[in-house]
DNA sequence: TGGGGTTACGCAATTCGTAAAAATT
DNA sequence: AATTTTTACGAATTGCGTAACCCCA
């Protein structure tokens, strides 16, 4: 078994079994990729593709064991050489943070221009989180860590932190009825097609559970996850937006107007995911800690180490989140 | 990055920082290892060895670091290939247990006998577990799992699960005083020289536990974790034994008495520890599901996925476990 | 001086690329 | 017919063994 040989096994995964596709990203050839497949096949003894004829079809129930664990292997491998550049050079490197529209927008701007500025070495890279996607981009090894405003599966070795909390509010045009200067009930909202994000998204969890508890039933004839799309929406007269309100505060419309609806949704959450497979750079931890102060280099190796459910409950009690 | 270079690293670490006796270890030359040690450091380009002149001295700090990932790295290797060959064929391996002379001698026979007339074409080998061992012998691949008694360490994906509980016995000389028809009491056996287990056996704990409530100071004059070694010695007189019931039931020694002592001591327990690291075969469940009936391979693969603390308990509580 | 480590060099085995053939859609 | 995989074969690289050299107790 050769380290390259799982390279390549993971890839062909990763390409939907074309092996010509997966041999130009690891930039061999194809043939190549095709007898190592092979020999790691025979060494084993098993068949991790089924074939028809001469094309893979499909991975062998055995093959996705197999798969999972080089998965795991690899990433051990890459943590191996991330030690030791780290050790080389602390302030050398990469940063891929996958993260939301809106926070990237709002609210991380500052965090990451004190980063560029005091860590000039370091390639930034930012990149959109998908609904449901952040867990397997971080595990995949495509992101260093992900802050997201949406709900995170639970997955082996992924740890979901409180980042800070979040509210909403109305946005309507200048001249919407409800835009009268009346505090804002439920029932208004449901007299208007609401635009707002989907399902998954915290910020819509909260609404849900309004609405729910009200007996309610709002017409969400739109959702987006892309705040700009929603307010174009909302400035056509499509509807009426429920967004952040982190969002409008930098609003620039001059014809919209925006209303808080703290008293009708509770904060939303937000969180910081990261994997416990992955060796976090120290201007990683300098990142985080900028952004979300009680994020501690601390707290975080603290929570890295496998702690039980009440251990983790009793340090999230005790940060003080921020409220946008 | 090579996995060999990687098997070679831990060959070092593991034969004293010798390269020759490392080389022998892995059946290769030794200016081979010497060359692809340094490959493997100037290709991540840290020093994993301190030298001192030509001889390894010591691990640098880093070095530390790598060699724990590639231990890990290398388990999923072992893994892989396990996964394969049970696929293969189930019912053909090893078996590798750990465990005290005790359980082995007077517990574990039947299960043994049983294991090996079902499974013929299994190598079945026993060692002896030392104390404070069983997890670090599991942790680097030397045994599939241990049963013990004994205070295991928490480790990192070391599991421990209730095992059976044992109960302690008097052993003195058919002539002694104590052996007069009496209840015995914590200040008899004060009274004389005792014989019994190290500190750290669970079987001693029970004993120093009773002890330290009542404010009696016994007089432990002899330690050891051996059965034979404490009967020997009692017979010659040199002090009273206080020992395994179980082994109290097979003692040939006609001029020795046996005397329980449960109502002074509370029952010792022993332990059955495994890592999350290695694929457990079939065969490895039905041994140890023969062995202790309430710990199935259902209740194994449940606690293996990683449960808190309080999923943990509830599931030990559940067991009923036999007592000894 | 001897146990151990590194350097030098050459053989053997692997890996990988190109080209051609075979098979699937 | 076009795309994709396997087979065949040759070139370059790599891994490993022997022998010689070097260094510290």
């Amino acid at each position: 078994m050769k380290l390259q040989q799982l390279k390549y096994l993971i890839a062909i995964k990763n390409h939907g079994l074309n092996i010509t596709s997966a041999s130009k990203s690891v930039f061999s050839a194809q043939p190549g990729i095709s007898k190592q497949i092979s020999l790691l096949e025979s060494e084993l003894g098993v068949r991790i593709f089924e074939r028809k004829g001469k094309h893979l079809q499909s991975i062998t129930p055995i093959g996705m064991k197999i798969i999972k664990e080089a998965e795991e292997l690899l990433r051990i491998e890459q943590k191996i050489k991330t030690i030791s550049q780290d050790y080389l050079d602390p302030d050398r490197g990469c940063l891929n943070i996958f993260t939301t529209n809106t926070i990237a927008k709002y609210l991380m701007p500052h965090a990451v221009s004190r980063f560029v500025n005091k860590y000039p070495q370091v390639s930034f890279h930012l990149s959109p989180a998908f609904l449901n996607s952040a867990g397997s981009q971080i595990n995949k090894g495509e992101s260093d860590f992900s802050i997201v405003a949406q709900v995170v599966q639970k997955e082996k070795d992924l740890i979901i932190l409180p980042a800070y909390k979040w509210t909403l509010s109305l946005m309507v045009p200048k001249d919407h009825p409800l835009n009268d200067g009346r505090i804002i009930t439920l029932e208004d909202l449901c007299n208007f097609p609401i635009i707002s994000y989907e399902e998954g998204a915290t910020g819509r969890e909260s609404q849900d559970a309004a609405f729910l508890k009200s007996g309610l039933t709002p017409n969400y004839f739109m959702t987006v996850m892309d705040i700009e799309v929603i307010k174009r929406y909302v400035e056509l007269g499509l509807g009426i937006g429920i967004i952040a309100t982190i969002a409008t505060h930098h609003m620039d419309e001059k014809n919209m107007a925006s209303i808080p609806l703290d008293h009708l949704f509770s904060p939303s959450d937000a969180w910081l995911c990261f994997s416990k497979n992955i060796f976090l750079r120290n201007y990683m931890y300098d990142f985080i800690e900028d952004f979300l102060p009680h994020l501690t280099k601390e707290v975080m190796e603290k929570v890295s180490l496998g702690l039980n459910e009440d251990e983790m409950n009793a340090i999230c009690n005790d940060f003080k989140l921020e409220t946008y």
